[in-house]
DNA sequence: CATAATTTGGAATGGTTGGTCCAGAAATTC
DNA sequence: GAATTTCTGGACCAACCATTCCAAATTATG
């Protein structure tokens, strides 16, 4: 039976015959991340992706299975690609690491839109067990690299420190949900710093 | 024309003829409440409320208006008694009232499903404005409260500091989604002290 | 050019959504 | 007990949902 499909998500290896693929896959994906991010996993429709990507239903189920799937991938390339920028800001920030990074987090690419993941977590991780282990895994990188940051030769005691600066930043995406002017966040942020008490 | 139906959420002040209501207002108001809580704005169905409020359609209609409306309702009912409790919580915890708070906002009544107001602000503020208003409100409320607690005698100037408890204990909240076990958030709360530099 | 592979747009699917409507039951006042 | 008012359950609706299917178009290989 030739009827049955590659198992999705497989991408087109090598060029066969027939007819190539007219869109770019990642840019689709990023497009698709962009809907995600801005109106949540429930309210973006697959008409608002197919929309949003520029390809048809056919193209856009033969090529990512699911609005599930396609979800659970952007969301996936969305946690590496923005772990690898927090890294990326701790190196540039010699002077403040810590700051550099806290600035980072409060103030993530999608402005009021806030940290895609944080929202997916609070939208989806209770129901969703595989968001649940990719947030929980994000938010222990986000902890070490703060941690890092701290204390360069040992990262490993500076953990919970780390995991209290997290959660501040992260906190004040609802501050920015509520339409609290950025400015005045990073004030706050800028303010405060944390002490582990013995 | 008597076809004009009563201002949607006007309660019936007094008893005049007719049959009276056969479910407590106030009661289904709390189920509603929960499911929100649970689901979210979008993925509750008002198939979902009706079944947990025990009333029919058109009863639900008729009593609240609608979705929307009885969310909006929730919500409000929701912050109001949240921040009672956290100024009961403030006012019990004598010794060290601003970890007491720190600790109820940690963990709130809905466990793994966090705090109700925070989940939809996240879903919703950047489209809702009554909902961001209402949540810029409610944030506002808990950084007086916590303000309070650190500097009784001029809580004005413990705003700043007060803001960044607030945002710390909320940050948590995502942590507790991702499924870290209340006991690990606990203690790395209790060890974390906020300081605010000049 | 013929064949095979694969994409494409669009129609059609069955199910769910929020919301309306109506006929009848029930409970109050007079 | 009659009149009036309101509640109740369930049928109904149009719109939208994610997904499937198909015939036609396109492009690679041989």
């Amino acid at each position: 039976m030739s009827k049955e499909t590659r198992p999705v998500g497989d991408i087109k290896s090598s060029a066969g015959p027939g007819r190539p693929r007219a869109f770019d896959e990642a840019e689709a994906l990023e497009k698709a991340l962009c809907v995600f991010w801005h109106k949540g996993y429930e309210s973006a429709s697959v008409d608002d992706l197919t929309k949003a990507m520029g390809l048809s239903r056919s193209s856009f189920y033969g090529a990512f299975g699911n609005k599930q799937a396609l979800f659970h991938k952007a969301l996936s390339h969305y946690s590496r690609r923005g772990l690898k920028t927090l890294r990326d800001v701790a190196d540039a920030g010699r002077d403040d690491p810590v700051g550099a990074i806290m600035e980072a987090l409060a103030n993530p690419q999608g402005g009021r839109d806030g940290c895609m993941l944080i929202n997916c977590l609070t939208e989806l991780a209770p129901h969703d067990d595989e968001v649940a282990d990719l947030g929980r895994h994000h938010l222990d990188s986000i902890d070490e690299i703060i941690a890092g940051a701290l204390e360069p030769s040992d990262p490993g005691q500076a953990l919970d420190k780390a995991r209290a600066y997290a959660s501040l930043a992260i906190g004040t995406l609802a501050l920015r949900k509520a339409g609290v002017p950025a400015e005045q966040i990073s004030q706050t942020l800028k303010q405060a710093r944390l002490v582990i008490s013995p």
